[in-house]
RNA sequence: GCAGAAGUGGUGGAAUUGGUAGACACGUUGGACUUAAAAUCCAAUGGGCAGUAAUGCCCGUGCGGGUUCAAGUCCCGCCUUCUGUACCA
C-alpha cells in the first residue's frame, strides 16, 4: 500500500467495468438522453497507434462528463470492417477476410479495452456481419424502390410514381430522373411491355443501373469513387486511375444537392468543414442556354446544343461554342474536311487520363469541327470547337466560350486566333479576360449595353425565355455516386437479373450472404471476384441461394457479382446502436424516437466529402420515407486533429554502407532513410546494437558518430507503418498507465489541431497522477488518509474554482487546460494538507472523466460501494462557488469599467492619464455598481463589470 | 486561383466580454536527500539595462499602420505556414 500501483488498479478497474457492465445504456430513462459517437475503426492489420484514441479519449470524456450531469449517456463501439487491406491480405496469403477481420478485430478490442472507455459493447456493430448487412441490403432495396420529387423536394415510393404514370403518364412529373427520359402518354405507357417499363422505372429510381463513366484502377481492378483518388491517382496504394465506361449501380444523391446544402445551416459543425461540403456540392445558378447548329449538312442541321453559364449577361460577348471531346454531337456536326483532325484530337484526349489532363492544365489544346452555331441572341454565325478544358462531367459538357470575360476562353482564343469581342465598358481587355462581375456595366450589346451586371443576368434571361431559347438554371457540381465495386470484401447486392434487367430480392429473404469463392482476385474474363463463386444464383421459386449450374433463366437467374463500396455500411450505423440486436427492423421506432440522432460525433475530417456527406444523404432518404424521425444525423461534430509521427532518418552516404551522424551530412552526399522511431532515445541517440539487429543491411555498415553518438534527424509527417514511426498505445500503458495516456493525450495541445507525438512531457502528466495519489494519501508511511473534519475555506475555494473551470473547459472541449486546472488543484491542496472527505470526494468524481481507473480506485477507498462512474455530481448541475469575492470591497453587476488612479506614488503622467479616463467612462457608469475589482499594486485599480 | 484555420519564450501550449502576457508542463541551471544512481522535493528560468540587495526601468505575442486610458485579443494593409479544393463555365 501507499504507492500508485497503476497497473494493477487499472486491469482490477476494467475486469470490474466489464463484469458489471458499468455503461450499459438502456433505452428508457427518465433522464434525459445524450448520444456521443465514434467514427468506428477500420480494423487493420496494424492495430492500433497513438493517435487513433485521441478522438476516443476526448469523447469518453465527454460522455462520462454527461453521465455525471444526470444523463442517459449513449456511447457506442464498432468496426467499419468491410475494406480493401483485408481484401488484398486475402489475395496475397489465401486468408480469409473474415478471419483476419476477426483477428484484427480481437487486437483492436484489447487495445481499446485497456485505455479504459466507457463504451456499452453490448451494443457493438460490425459491418461485415451478415446480421448487420442484411440492413444495409434492406436500406438498398429502399432506395431500389424509391423516386425523387423535384417539386416536393421529397422521395416517395416508385409505386406512387407508377400510379400517375398509368394515369397521367410522365409529362406532369417533375422527378430527378436521367436526362435522356423520353415523354409518354398514360395509353402509351399502359401499353408498354413489362421489360420497357422496367427500364423507364430505373431511370426514375433512387438508386439505378446506369452505363457510367467510372475511374478504373487497373492495377486495384476496381472503381474507385471521386473522393478515393488524389491527384489522380489511387487514394491507396497511388496507382493510375482511367476512364471507362461500365454498367454500374449509381446512387441518385444529386437529387438532394439542395437539402444537403440548406441542411448545413442548421448543425453545429466546423465552419470550415461546412464549406468543405458546400464546395463539394458546388451550387451555382445561371442559365441554361440553347445553340442551333447551322451548316448545309442535313444530319446536323437544327441540332440543338445546351450549354450552362454563370454570366448570361456577357452573352454578346461569346465568339464561339466549345464542346468537350466526350460530348455526344461531335461526330454528329463535325463536317467532312475536319473529320480527320477531329477524330485525331478525341484519340488523343482520351488516351490521357485525368491525371496527365490535370497535370498540364497550362496547354492549350483544341481542334475546330467545321460547324457553326447560331447565336441565340445576334444570330451571328460562331465556330464551334472542341477543347478538353471543357469537362463532360460538368454542367452540359459544352460552354459559350466569352473571351472578354473568362480568362480559360481567352486564353483559347489567343490561342487559336478567334476574334474576342469586349461588351465591358471602359476595360482593358486586351492582355487578360476581365472577371469582376459587378464591377462595371455591360457595353456593345444591344438591349442590355449600360445596364449593370444584375440587370443585364435577369434581362438576358428574360429575353432568352421569351424566344425559347434558355431558361434560368441552377447547377450543381455533386454528380452521382457509383455504387458498384468489383470487390469480394464488400456487402452482396440483393439483386439477380432477369433478361439484363435487375429484380431486388424480397427483403423477407435477407440477408444474402457473401459466397465462398477459391480466389480473390477478378476472374479472367474481368469479372468481379465473386464471378468465381460457384453456389451465386438465385432460385425464384425456393427463395434461397443455389449453385450456377441451376441457371435457367426461367426460375433461377444470376446473381449480381458487385458488392457495395466501404461507404454502405457507414451510412448508417449510428442507428442500428439505438437497437444494436433487432432482428426485426434496422431498429425499433421506440429506440429511434428515444435517441434520435447523435448529439456529438468525433472524427477525422478527412471524411469530410465522403461519409459524412454520403450519411446525410441516406438519412435524409430514410426520413423522407418516413423510416426515421431526424432527417440530419449528426448535431454537433468536432474534427479531432491527426496525431503526427516523428520520424527518425539515418543518413548513408550515396554507394556505401556508411552511415553519418546528422550533424555530418552535409559533408557528404547522402540518401535518406528511415528507421524504427523505437530504436532512437529522447535525445535523438541511436542505439546501434538494436539498429544492427533490426534490418540486415545495418548489421555489418559503418558508422561516423558525433561526440560518440549517432544523432537522427528528425521528420514530422502522417503516423505510417511505412515511416516506421508508429508508436504504440500499449507500450506508454503499460509504462504509464492508461490514466497518463488519456491525460497526456489531452494535454499534447487542443483536440482540433494536428500535432507532432512526443512523449518529452509525458513524466509531467505521470507524477502529476503520483501527487494526486499522495493527496489522499497522506498518512503514516503513505496510508490512505481522509477526515471528516470541515475543510478550510481555502480548499473549498480550491475545490469550487476548479469545478467552475472544469465545467467551462469540458462544454468548450478544451480539454488540454482543463489538465493544467486539475495539477494547480493539487498542488494546492497539498499545500493546504488537505485531507477532508468533503474535497477529496467531489475531486475523485470530477477528475474521473480524464483518468477514470485512479478515480475509482480513491472513490472505494473513500468508502463508496458504487462505481464512481455511475455517480451524478451536483455540484457538475450547479455552479457552486464559493464566494470569491471577498477579497473584493466593491461589488457591480454592468458591464463598463473605469480606471482609477490607486496609490501616492504613481508618475503625474500616470495620474492624469487615469483620472482623464475615469472621467471619460464615469458618465457610462451612473446607476451601476461595480462587480469586481482587479488591483494593480502600485498602479491602478481596474474595475472589470 | 478559391475557401478555411493559424502565427505568443529553448519546446508543447495558457490568457473570460479588450484589463498584471507567458498559466500549466517539458527542457535547462542551481540546491536538498543518497556512498552513488534512480526516484522525490525546493528554487530560478522571455530579452535587456541599473543595483550588493530588496527592487526599479525599458523592450517584447509574424510585419506595418490605426482605434482605445488600455490591444495577443478590435479595424485596415501586408508576409508566412498548414488544411481542403480546383480547367466547375
Amino acid at each position: 500500500m501507499g504507492k500508485y500501483h497503476f497497473n494493477d488498479i487499472e486491469q482490477k478497474w476494467q475486469k470490474y467495468w466489464a463484469k458489471n457492465q458499468t455503461f450499459k445504456a438502456t433505452n428508457t430513462s427518465d433522464k434525459p438522453k445524450y448520444y456521443v459517437l465514434d467514427m468506428f475503426p477500420y480494423p487493420s492489420g496494424a492495430g492500433l497507434h497513438v493517435g487513433h484514441p485521441l478522438g476516443y479519449i476526448a469523447s469518453d470524456i465527454y460522455a462520462r462528463y454527461k453521465r455525471h450531469k444526470g444523463f442517459n449517456v449513449l456511447h457506442p463501439q464498432g468496426y467499419d470492417s468491410f475494406g480493401l487491406p483485408a481484401e488484398q491480405y486475402a489475395i496475397q496469403t489465401g486468408q480469409h477476410p473474415a478471419k483476419t477481420t476477426k483477428e484484427n478485430i480481437a487486437r483492436y478490442r484489447e487495445q481499446l479495452d485497456q485505455i479504459g472507455f466507457s463504451f456499452d459493447w453490448s451494443r457493438e456493430v460490425r459491418t461485415s456481419n451478415p446480421d448487420y448487412y442484411k440492413w444495409t441490403q434492406w436500406i438498398f432495396i429502399q432506395l431500389f424502390e424509391s423516386w425523387y420529387c423535384k417539386s416536393h423536394e421529397q422521395a416517395f415510393p416508385i409505386s406512387e410514381l407508377v400510379k400517375v404514370f398509368e394515369e397521367e403518364g410522365n409529362s406532369g412529373i417533375d422527378a430527378k430522373c436521367d436526362n435522356d427520359v423520353a415523354i409518354f402518354s398514360a395509353e402509351a405507357w399502359n401499353d408498354y411491355s413489362e421489360e420497357r417499363k422496367e427500364r423507364i422505372l430505373l431511370q426514375y429510381r433512387l438508386t439505378y443501373l446506369a452505363e457510367t463513366e467510372v475511374n478504373w484502377c487497373p492495377e486495384l481492378g476496381t472503381v474507385l469513387a471521386n473522393d478515393e483518388i488524389i491527384n489522380g491517382v489511387s487514394e491507396r496504394g497511388g496507382h493510375p486511375v482511367i476512364r471507362k465506361k461500365m454498367l454500374q449501380w449509381s446512387m441518385r444523391i444529386s437529387a438532394y444537392g439542395e437539402r444537403l446544402l440548406q441542411g448545413l445551416e442548421k448543425i453545429d459543425w466546423s465552419e470550415s468543414l461546412k464549406e468543405t461540403q458546400r464546395n463539394w456540392i458546388g451550387k451555382s445558378v445561371g442559365a441554361s442556354v440553347t445553340f442551333e447548329v447551322i451548316s448545309e449538312d442535313v444530319n446536323s442541321r437544327g441540332a440543338l446544343i445546351e450549354v450552362f453559364t454563370t454570366r448570361p449577361d456577357t452573352i454578346y460577348g461569346a465568339t464561339f461554342v466549345t464542346l468537350a471531346p466526350e460530348h455526344e454531337l461531335v461526330d454528329k456536326i463535325t463536317t467532312l474536311d475536319q473529320r480527320f483532325e477531329v477524330s485525331k484530337y478525341i484519340e488523343a484526349t482520351a488516351k490521357r487520363s485525368e491525371r496527365d489532363r490535370m497535370a498540364d492544365v497550362k496547354n492549350i489544346s483544341g481542334v475546330f469541327t467545321g460547324a457553326f452555331a447560331k447565336h441565340p441572341l445576334t444570330k451571328e454565325r460562331v465556330p464551334i470547337w472542341i477543347g478538353d478544358y471543357v469537362l463532360a462531367s460538368y454542367g452540359t459538357g459544352a460552354v459559350m466560350a466569352v473571351p472578354c470575360g473568362d480568362q480559360r476562353d481567352y486564353d483559347f482564343a489567343k490561342h487559336f486566333d478567334i476574334p474576342i469581342k469586349n461588351i465591358f465598358k471602359d476595360i482593358n481587355i486586351s492582355e487578360q479576360a476581365f472577371e469582376d462581375k459587378g464591377e462595371t456595366v455591360i457595353a456593345n450589346s444591344d438591349f442590355i449595353s449600360d445596364m449593370p451586371y444584375k440587370q443585364a443576368f435577369e434581362a438576358v434571361i428574360d429575353e432568352l425565355e421569351k424566344l425559347d431559347r434558355g431558361e434560368r438554371k441552377t447547377n450543381y457540381r455533386l454528380r452521382d455516386a457509383v455504387f458498384s465495386r468489383q470487390r469480394y470484401w464488400g456487402e452482396p447486392f440483393p439483386v439477380y437479373y432477369v433478361n439484363g434487367l435487375p429484380k431486388m430480392i424480397d427483403a423477407s429473404h435477407l440477408p444474402i450472404v457473401l459466397p465462398e469463392v477459391g480466389e480473390y482476385l477478378p476472374t479472367k474474363e474481368g469479372e468481379p471476384p465473386l464471378g468465381r463463386a460457384t453456389e451465386w444464383a438465385w432460385d425464384t421459386n425456393a427463395n434461397r441461394v443455389v449453385p450456377n449450374s441451376n441457371i435457367d433463366h426461367l426460375s433461377v437467374f444470376p446473381l449480381e457479382l458487385n458488392t457495395m463500396p466501404g461507404w454502405a455500411g457507414s451510412s448508417w450505423y449510428f442507428f442500428r446502436y439505438m437497437d444494436a440486436l433487432n432482428e426485426q427492423e434496422f431498429a425499433s421506432n421506440e429506440a429511434m424516437d428515444y435517441w434520435q440522432n447523435v448529439d456529438l460525433y468525433i472524427g477525422g475530417s478527412e471524411h469530410a466529402t465522403g461519409h459524412l456527406l454520403y450519411s446525410r444523404f441516406w438519412v435524409k432518404f430514410l426520413y423522407d420515407r418516413g423510416l426515421i424521425s431526424v432527417d440530419e444525423p449528426f448535431k454537433k461534430l468536432i474534427n479531432q486533429g491527426m496525431i503526427l509521427g516523428t520520424s527518425a532518418i539515418v543518413y548513408r552516404v550515396s554507394g556505401t554502407n556508411t552511415y553519418v551522424s546528422a550533424g555530418l551530412k552535409d559533408k557528404h552526399d547522402v540518401e535518406e532513410l528511415r528507421i524504427d522511431v523505437n530504436l532512437v532515445n529522447a535525445s535523438d541517440e541511436i542505439d546501434l546494437d538494436q539498429l544492427k539487429a533490426w534490418q540486415p543491411q545495418f548489421a555489418n555498415a559503418t558508422f561516423e558518430l558525433e561526440d560518440g553518438k549517432y544523432i537522427v534527424g528528425r521528420e514530422v509527417e502522417k503516423m505510417s507503418k511505412r515511416w516506421f514511426n508508429v508508436v504504440n498505445p500499449d507500450d506508454i500503458c503499460e509504462q504509464y498507465g492508461a490514466d497518463t495516456l488519456r491525460m497526456y493525450e489531452m494535454f499534447l495541445g487542443p483536440l482540433e489541431q494536428a500535432k507532432p507525438w512526443n512523449t518529452a512531457g509525458i513524466t509531467g502528466v505521470h507524477s502529476f497522477l503520483k501527487k494526486m495519489w499522495k493527496l489522499y494519501h497522506s498518512g503514516p508511511e503513505g496510508s490512505f488518509n481522509a477526515s471528516d473534519a470541515e475543510p478550510s475555506a481555502e480548499s473549498l475555494k480550491t475545490l469550487h474554482k476548479t469545478i467552475k473551470k472544469v465545467e467551462e473547459d469540458i462544454e468548450n472541449f478544451s480539454f488540454n487546460t482543463s489538465v493544467s486546472t486539475f495539477m494547480i488543484a493539487v498542488n494546492e491542496l497539498t499545500a493546504q494538507k488537505c485531507n477532508s472527505r468533503a474535497i477529496l470526494e467531489p475531486l475523485a468524481v470530477l477528475i474521473s472523466p480524464y483518468a477514470p481507473h485512479i478515480a475509482e480506485e480513491l472513490w472505494q477507498l473513500l468508502g463508496h460501494k458504487q462505481s464512481v462512474s455511475t455517480q451524478v455530481f451536483p455540484e457538475f448541475q450547479e455552479k457552486h462557488l464559493v464566494e470569491s469575492t471577498k477579497d473584493y470591497p466593491i461589488s457591480f453587476n454592468g458591464k463598463m469599467r473605469f480606471i482609477l488612479p490607486l496609490s501616492l506614488d504613481l508618475t503625474k503622467d500616470q495620474i492624469e492619464a487615469a483620472v482623464m479616463a475615469h472621467e471619460k467612462t464615469q458618465q457610462y457608469l451612473e446607476g451601476r455598481t461595480p462587480k469586481k475589482v482587479i488591483v494593480v499594486p502600485g498602479k491602478i485599480v481596474n474595475v472589470v463589470g
